[in-house]
DNA sequence: AAATCGGGGGG
DNA sequence: CCCCCAGATTT
């Protein structure tokens, strides 16, 4: 077959008579990644693949459209494998977009707690809030009311309603993206918004018409198609090895007849890391009690704006620093003890923790210390409060060093979501 | 258009 | 280590 690459070099498909003369050659290259006469072919042949290689999920035992929701907003930018256990969670502790709406932000956090990108959680509830006082508590069927809700963009309000509901929207995720890039032969980097919305169109332009599926076929709705490209995405089509062998569409894909499979898409654009240390002191009284806060501060937003540690940024290590900080805010002049550093990363910044064991006769009053967002939870118990990993990270060396934060701690092990 | 937001699995 | 992942929002 001949597959002459997309975007780039000369279409020997423009010449094929008087059909195409309507159509400008330039919106035709970038929307059409699929000849139209081998549609359907190509259809059937990734549907019927889906039908036997789809992966049993949670959110695929569903189509509740509150469950399919909360699975798309967790699935954002975050894989499979890490979602699982937390949508499990939350949907024992959030049955209902009802009990959602009702709950407290710092018990969604707290479910949250660990799966990064909080503002998703903040969103989620604001969005749920939103759709019990304006939609009668059912997510809105029609995408421009559903692209009105907080933290739902064109990805999640396609994947929610053609799951859902069946509407026929194509979503245009990385998956889709890098399959289409490489059926196209597409080069070039693909989040730039012009070429994002070409994809956006070249993915709606392979959306399989609304029909009634023959008893057995596979089904056609938007929800098994939007899926099925995806999966071709997360399990053979992935960024570094490719299994064009196993590919039910290989034939159709310019990319794999190339060569060059394996090269496409281009890499994203990423911004320079930028390494800094954090000093943070885990303070400790005799009755394993320690001392958290939720203030803005310079670096509170390294710990998403929940609940810390009291810390320093300095170039690296630095207890003199810490410890200064830790006498003109608290009054505190107990000894630091080190404890092993742990890595943690927000987004482009890559932090060194460096935390220090502060043992206290007594915790400084809230009242006094002159930051009005404090609590003294026990240390073996702080995940009942809304912490990103890197405060997890600091109290797991702490805790594996200092046998009285675990006393009287019997309930410690209860469940967290209570 | 660019910056920002977490965290982890796999090469 | 580096890469990128069922993206959205703000500037």
């Amino acid at each position: 077959m001949n597959v002459p690459p997309l975007g780039v070099g000369a279409c020997t498909r423009c010449d094929n008579g008087a059909m195409s003369v309507t159509v400008p050659a330039a919106t035709q290259r970038k929307t059409e990644i699929i000849p139209p006469a081998e549609l359907t072919a190509f259809q059937t042949q990734l549907l019927t693949w889906f039908a036997g290689a789809k992966r049993d999920l949670d959110w695929r035992r569903t189509r509740d459209p509150y469950r399919v929701w909360i699975s798309e907003i967790m699935l954002q930018q975050t894989r499979v494998a890490a979602v699982l256990p937390y949508y499990r969670r939350f949907l024992k502790r959030f049955p209902t977009i009802d009990a959602l709406a009702r709950a407290r932000l710092d018990a969604v956090l707290r479910s949250w707690a660990g799966l990064g990108y909080y503002s998703r959680a903040r969103n989620l509830h604001r969005a749920a809030k939103q759709i019990v006082a304006r939609h009668d508590g059912e997510f809105p069927r029609r995408i421009e009311e559903a692209l009105a809700l907080p933290g739902i963009g064109h990805y999640t309000a396609a994947a929610v309603l053609s799951i859902a509901y069946g509407e026929p929207h194509a979503v245009l995720d990385g998956n889709v993206a890098r399959v289409l890039a490489r059926l196209g032969a597409i080069r070039g980097d693909l989040r730039r918004p012009k070429r994002w919305q070409d994809l956006a169109a070249a993915a709606n332009a392979l959306l399989p018409e609304q029909a009634v599926p023959a008893a057995g076929a596979p089904t056609t709705e938007a929800g098994d198609w939007n899926q099925a490209m995806m999966e071709l995405g997360a399990t053979l089509c992935t960024p570094r090895a490719p299994q064009c062998d196993a590919c039910p569409v290989a034939r159709w894909c310019r990319a794999h007849a190339l060569g060059i499979a394996l090269h496409l898409p281009a890499p994203r654009h990423k911004p320079k890391p930028i390494r800094l240390t954090l000093s943070a002191a885990v303070l400790l009284d005799r009755r394993g009690r320690t001392l958290l806060l939720r203030q803005k501060t310079d670096h509170s937003s390294l710990f998403s704006r929940l609940w810390h540690f009291p810390a320093i940024q300095a170039p690296k290590s630095a207890p003199k620093k810490l410890a200064r900080y830790l006498k003109s805010v608290f009054g505190i002049t107990a000894a630091l003890e080190p404890l092993p550093p742990a890595r943690h990363t927000v987004t482009f910044r890559r932090i060194l923790l460096t935390p220090f064991l502060v043992r206290v006769a007594k915790l400084p009053p809230p009242k006094l210390t002159g930051v009005r967002r404090v609590r003294t939870p026990r240390l073996a118990e702080i995940e009942r409060l809304p912490i990103s990993s890197a405060t997890r990270k600091i109290a797991a060396a702490a805790l594996a060093v200092s046998p009285e934060s675990h006393r009287g701690t019997a309930e410690a092990t209860r469940e967290p979501y209570g």
